[in-house]
DNA sequence: TTAAAACAATACAGGTCTGTATTCTTATTA
DNA sequence: TAATAAGAATACAGACCTGTATTGTTTTAA
């Protein structure tokens, strides 16, 4: 394995291991032996734990919103509909074993501090969402696209809470229709 | 002070800190310092310092739902508005420098596990929080008083989490203008 | 082929945390 | 007043964590 894949394999079990067993309860120790690799090796590539995490949250959002735009994309080609559509993929992900809330929202909260790399990372995150969220709006001809994604970012971000402490999948499909309830009004 | 008092203002003090400083970063050693109490007299009062997150939890659900009510109950007297006056609440808590984001949210997340009694805690509330807002949709007349109760509750989550991380309290208003838009449609 | 860099395995230093033990002092109660 | 329980202050055991050091091995590159 080369270097530059060994790097990356990394992060993605580092990834995995941070969004099911948390930040802090996930250790370096416990990273290495499922990555297979030794700490020096590590921390020749991060020179922090934090730097790790910055990494791996990275990962998940490229991870989620590439995947979150394949099945949008492939779902349906009417506009409006692929904004619907988002909410379905946000069933699919809280259906998953592996669900366990937002990473960012989690990272957000353990790391409160907004100059933290980490808090910072998740305000990434939350930026290109909404910024593919307006396209999708724009696409649909809404009247105000930067609105729009606003409020649907707004019930997808509730909907996930809710799955996360009720364990209750069907959170996705409420808030689609919520959605759809919200959006022809926005006009055209 | 008498024992029952002292118990009382342990808990109040762990709830803060907790609160702001997140379940693991703040020690016992922080909050028995804060309190002004002795270690041993925290371990005769909780038997371990999950247990006192628990009753960390529970202090703050009933101040968050009383302070929310009595909010509420002096804004306006009518009952639909008083759905909406929610989000006004929720406006001053997000512009709170002590705010950081849903303490039940970040709770469920660290203690990921649905038997652990601290996730079962962020249910209880949760249901309360439903508990409260149906009560006030029936108050309003409207026709599911129920599913009122979890759109309205999803809405809340929803701008909670955009206003921990974007840090912009806006977004309580963004959420009392898609409930009212919302809420006229469910029929009186 | 040989020199240099990367890696694995292990140990460990230094710090933090929870929970208990100890000793002494204060408050409560019979 | 005397016996008993609670509290304060402190120390400490045991466990965990991050990050570094060490030593030997493997891979890479000149």
């Amino acid at each position: 394995m080369k270097r530059a894949e060994k790097r990356a394999h990394l992060i993605d079990v580092a990834a995995e291991l941070f969004n099911r067993y948390g930040y802090h309860a996930a250790g370096v120790d416990r990273v290495i032996a499922e990555a297979g690799i030794a700490k020096t090796t590590l921390y020749r590539h991060f020179k922090s734990k934090e730097d790790l995490i910055v990494a791996a949250l990275r990962r998940m959002d490229e991870r989620f919103r590439t995947e979150m735009q394949q099945f949008v994309a492939q779902a349906t080609p009417d506009p409006k509909q692929r904004i619907l559509a988002t909410f379905d993929f946000l069933e699919k992900w809280f259906s998953e074993s592996s669900f366990y809330g937002c990473p960012f929202v989690s990272a957000a909260a353990k790391y409160g501090d907004r100059v933290n790399p980490v808090f910072q990372e998740a305000m990434v995150h939350k930026r290109l969402m909404l910024a593919y969220l307006e396209e999708l709006a724009r696409a649909a001809d809404l009247a105000d696209p930067a609105e729009v994604a606003q409020q649907i970012c707004l019930i997808q971000e509730g909907a996930t809470a809710v799955a996360q402490v009720t364990g209750d999948p069907d959170a996705a499909q409420r808030a689609k229709r919520m959605a759809a309830r919200l959006i022809p009004q926005m006009g055209l």
